[in-house]
RNA sequence: GGACUGCUAGCUCAGUUGGUUUAGAGCACUACUUUGACAGAGUAGGGGUCAUUGGUUCGAAUCCAAUGCAGUCCA
């Protein structure tokens, strides 16, 4: 067969994904093995896949194959999240332009909508996830929104419910006017910005001559102001006891207040108080018994309630205030302000905050739980010192959650309400019904559900258990079985909103942890350290990669340069490192398969023996190597061991060590042992690219098993003297290359090579690979100094190289002199240490033990450069 | 404002409880090499006062303190 002069992923990637799928190997079902479970972080049905998930889909991956070839019953779950409000939102928006409102529409239609919505990308994103090799049981695919996922979360909201950890009640929450919701406040972001502080003038009422001036960034809020307090040890304001001031353009009368909340130094030591739009106003108000003046509509334009402006939106509003204002000579000044403001995570609005009725979940109760199994070290985190300490603060200082959402897209809540406004929680509406007329005696009662919808990470909670259905159909034999998952694989920005919210849940309903291990990766940015984002257009697409690199290559680029937490500097340059990668790896193949028809069965191996004991135990050296870095969760440096495993000991030196010469042919035992190496470096890399390594799996010998399930074997311990063994002839083989390219050497001209040693045993096993590779017609072992030839110094050792046209130009005695130089100070650095009584004295004795060793080796290397010298 | 993390070669990072030849890797760079695996390559090479300053110690990239810079989280 003729293989391509390069290596093609598109012939390769989707043949294997159809093989393993009709294999169903990654499809699982429990059996007497161990269960090694991932769940998949859903990801939201708004989009596409960005760089962010494919980072860690392959992580997973890579575990995921990893321990399925380790023995165990791997079960990875996909699946897919509805994203309450992004998803709402990007449906309203795609209505708008075919001309919909969403208020024409039912609640029913308008799911419907939402539903082909879904449709679409989730398809979209499984895609994705088949592209990138990910062996997910797609027998398992699971969504938030499924019939059965629903009925689950309304049990958990009855649950919770009944036991009085959900409540409802009118409170200060953060308001997002795009999105006509309320939100959580995990889900507000804040963002500096320079704004302006105005100075505003408000009368005294009864002393026409008199004022008193307020200094507010919100000059659009005046018109809900319920009082004006200030500092009962103010002595400027203490003249105002007992009076009013009066709001400008409303002429409204509100109390002057004393409280010593207010600080005397910010502003003018006068404070506006709306009790309606800031939480520190409403707790003054509640403290003062202020009436509130709600000014705003759900849409952040101004209500009925601010006389003036109304139906405006909140900065138009505040532009035309301050005109008006300063018209009527009632700003004093202005001045810039560095200020935080609180933007929706979803929509990017300014969040207002807003008294409204919302249901809560008391969050004390199922955070100390959940704060334990981190504390106690049942969950591990890693990397452990970056994120122990954020997940604990949050937890220890955690506030009551507001989870219901002014939304459709999402699981209704299940709260009933007669016409009295009493209200009952039920999981159907039969149940409701019949405690509404329980309620009531035994009368006809008619109820209304509540309209709005359950945050979606109320849902996503419930994740490890309900993907196998643990929820509705509590200790199934599956749930036994798979759950508490293995690892969870996620981004560190989700910890609160959903890692510690699902051992919240994990512990109040299986009273166990939902993954022993959580593995935070970090953020995918741009080769400059920026975000990936759409307006800045760096966020690459990417099908299109893998079109252009193949899978493997994009895994290989986005693992090389991700160390474990660390953000992530995404460049191309990596995914071409990683198709090169491929292409190396498939020409080492094309080698090998050149040899097939050379074997000879009678010929004996000669040089070859030690090579193939060296590399046998060079990879049993990385494959421990490797072994050791995964469990530490180190899945870039253990692909970087690979790398160098597989390009230089196996490509630039094993395969140069024991490839035959032209038309010669190869002994049978060193094919054989070459192939069986080459298949275990594909075993071993498998987990990271697994088209490239399950095509050549095949194409290196007839095989009735598939890579994907075979599985690893014990790992002998390497023989550390073959390992120095070959260190020792690699660097031989370096030194000398070195000296000819020093010396204008070409490379088909024959030197001859004389050793000095007093050590010969140790090259005896290896003058055959040096004569080879450096391309010597002798090598011979002589005490005397061979005439006409080039001394090289090689540790204690002594290399003379000779050729017919060999010319000298001072080059010998300048390397031999820069070598000394070294040495010498080397030497003296030692001295010292040795001669400092106190070191001797102190140190470990084989420390000192080495330090005398590194003196000794020292000297004798100078003596014999010196020696090089004289006879120069 | 509070807290956390980081600062090592041009870039991205290793460097384990302080001592393994006066600091390592990959990429990038430089020179040489173009008809049998691979130029998407080979061979070799150059490149760092370990952010700064003090301290502890026989000995510090490593431990401590202060400073600077960058980033993240929280108010």
């Amino acid at each position: 067969m003729e293989l391509s002069k390069n290596y093609i992923p598109e012939l390769v990637e989707d043949k294997w994904s159809r093989h393993w799928s009709e294999k169903k190997y990654f499809e699982s079902t429990p059996d007497s093995r161990k269960p090694f479970t991932v769940v998949i972080p859903p990801p939201n049905v708004t989009g596409v896949l960005h760089m962010g998930h494919t980072l860690n889909e392959t992580v997973q991956d890579i575990l995921v194959r990893r321990a399925r070839m380790s023995g165990y019953n791997a079960c990875w779950v996909p699946g897919s999240d509805h994203a309450s409000i992004a998803t709402e939102a990007k449906v309203v928006q795609m209505l708008k332009e075919h001309g919909i409102e969403k208020n024409q529409l039912t609640r029913e239609a308008f799911l419907k909508y939402a539903y082909e919505w879904k449709e679409k990308y989730g398809n979209i994103i499984y895609h994705q996830i088949a592209k990138l090799g990910c062996s997910v049981d797609w027998s398992r695919v699971a969504f938030t929104m499924d019939e059965d996922y629903y009925k689950a979360v309304i049990k958990v909201f009855v649950d919770l419910y009944k036991k009085g950890w959900i409540y409802r009640g009118a409170r200060m929450i953060h308001w997002d006017p795009s999105a006509k919701t309320a939100l959580s406040d995990e889900e507000v972001e804040y963002k500096e910005g320079v704004g302006k502080l105005y100075y505003i003038k408000y009368k005294i009422a009864d002393e026409p001559n008199s004022e008193i001036i307020i200094a507010t960034q919100r000059p659009e809020t005046i018109m809900g102001d319920t009082a004006v307090c200030v500092n009962p040890n103010d002595k400027r304001y203490s003249h105002l006891k007992g009076k009013s001031a009066i709001i400008p353009l409303i002429n409204k009368k509100v109390p002057i207040i004393f409280d010593e909340y207010v600080d005397p130094a910010f502003g003018t030591g006068a404070l506006k108080v709306t009790p309606a739009h800031d939480i520190n106003d409403y707790n003054l108000g509640l403290k003062h018994n202020l009436e509130v003046v709600d000014t705003l509509n759900e849409d952040g334009t101004l209500s009925e309630a601010a006389q003036i402006f109304v139906g405006d939106d909140r900065f138009v509003a505040r532009k035309k205030i301050i005109k008006k204002l300063k018209e009527e000579g009632f700003i004093e000044k202005e001045e810039d302000y560095q200020t935080r403001l609180g933007y929706s995570q979803r929509t990017g609005s300014v969040v207002e905050p807003k008294i409204s009725t919302q249901w809560f979940v008391k969050m004390k109760e199922l955070a100390g739980p959940a704060l334990k199994t981190v504390v106690t070290g049942e969950i591990s985190i890693h990397p452990a010192e970056k994120f122990m300490a954020t997940y604990k603060y949050w937890l220890e200082n955690v506030k009551d959650w507001c989870i219901s959402r002014q939304l459709w897209w999402g699981q209704q809540i299940p709260a009933y309400y007669d016409q009295s406004g009493n209200c009952y929680v039920a999981e159907t509406p039969e149940e409701a019904q019949k405690l509404a007329e329980k309620n009531s005696g035994g009368a006809v009662v008619s109820l209304t559900r509540d309209h709005d919808v359950l945050d979606t990470w109320f849902s996503s909670w419930l994740w490890p258990m309900q993907v196998f259905h643990g929820i509705t159909n509590p200790g199934n034999h599956e749930l036994k079985y798979y759950y508490p998952t293995s690892v969870l694989v996620t981004g560190q920005d989700i910890i609160f909103f959903w890692v510690s919210r699902m051992v919240m849940a994990g512990m109040e309903y299986e009273k166990e942890i939902p993954f022993k291990d959580v593995y935070f990766t970090g953020m995918v940015r741009d080769n400059q350290g920026r975000k990936m984002s759409k307006t800045l257009g760096n966020s690459p697409d990417l099908l299109n990669l893998i079109e252009k690199y193949g899978a493997d290559a994009v895994r290989f680029g986005i693992m090389i340069s991700s160390p474990a937490g660390n953000d992530l500097l995404f460049d191309e340059a990596t995914l071409e490192q990683g198709r090169n990668f491929n292409n190396k790896i498939w020409n080492a193949l094309k080698l090998v398969k050149m040899w097939a028809q050379r074997v000879d069965e009678n010929a004996n191996a000669t040089n070859e023996t030690f090579a193939i004991e060296w590399f046998g135990n060079r990879l049993n050296e990385i494959r421990a190597e490797v072994d050791e870095l995964l469990k530490q969760f180190r899945l870039s440096e253990a692909l970087k061991s690979i790398y160098s495993l597989i390009w230089d000991d196996f490509c630039s030196w094993y395969l140069e060590w024991v490839k035959p010469g032209f038309e010669q042919a190869i002994p049978q035992k060193v094919y054989e042992q070459t192939i069986s190496y080459f298949t275990e470096l594909m075993h071993l890399l498998h987990p990271f690219m697994p088209f490239v390594t399950e095509e050549i799996y095949h194409l290196l010998a007839k095989r009735a098993d598939d890579l994907c399930v075979r599985q690893y074997g014990q790992i002998a311990k390497a023989d550390a003297q073959i390992l120095e063994s070959g260190e020792l002839l690699k660097n031989a083989i370096t030194t000398i290359r070195d000296t000819r390219n020093k010396f204008n050497l070409k490379p088909k001209e024959a030197i001859q090579l004389f050793i000095q040693t007093e050590r010969p045993k140790s090259y005896q096993a290896i003058t055959g690979i040096i004569a080879k590779q450096v391309n010597a017609a002798e090598v011979a072992f002589s005490s005397d100094t061979p005439g006409n030839s080039i001394a090289v110094v090689f540790g204690k050792d002594k290399f003379y190289v000779s050729a017919d046209n060999l010319v000298d130009a001072g080059n010998q005695k300048s390397e031999l002199l820069k070598e000394l130089d070294y040495l010498k100070g080397f030497l003296v650095s030692v001295e010292k240490k040795l001669s400092n009584e106190r070191f001797v004295q102190n140190a470990k004795a084989d420390v000192v033990e080495l330090e005398r060793k590194k003196k000794a080796d020292a000297e004798a290397k100078i003596k014999v450069i010196e020696e090089s010298l004289t006879s120069l």
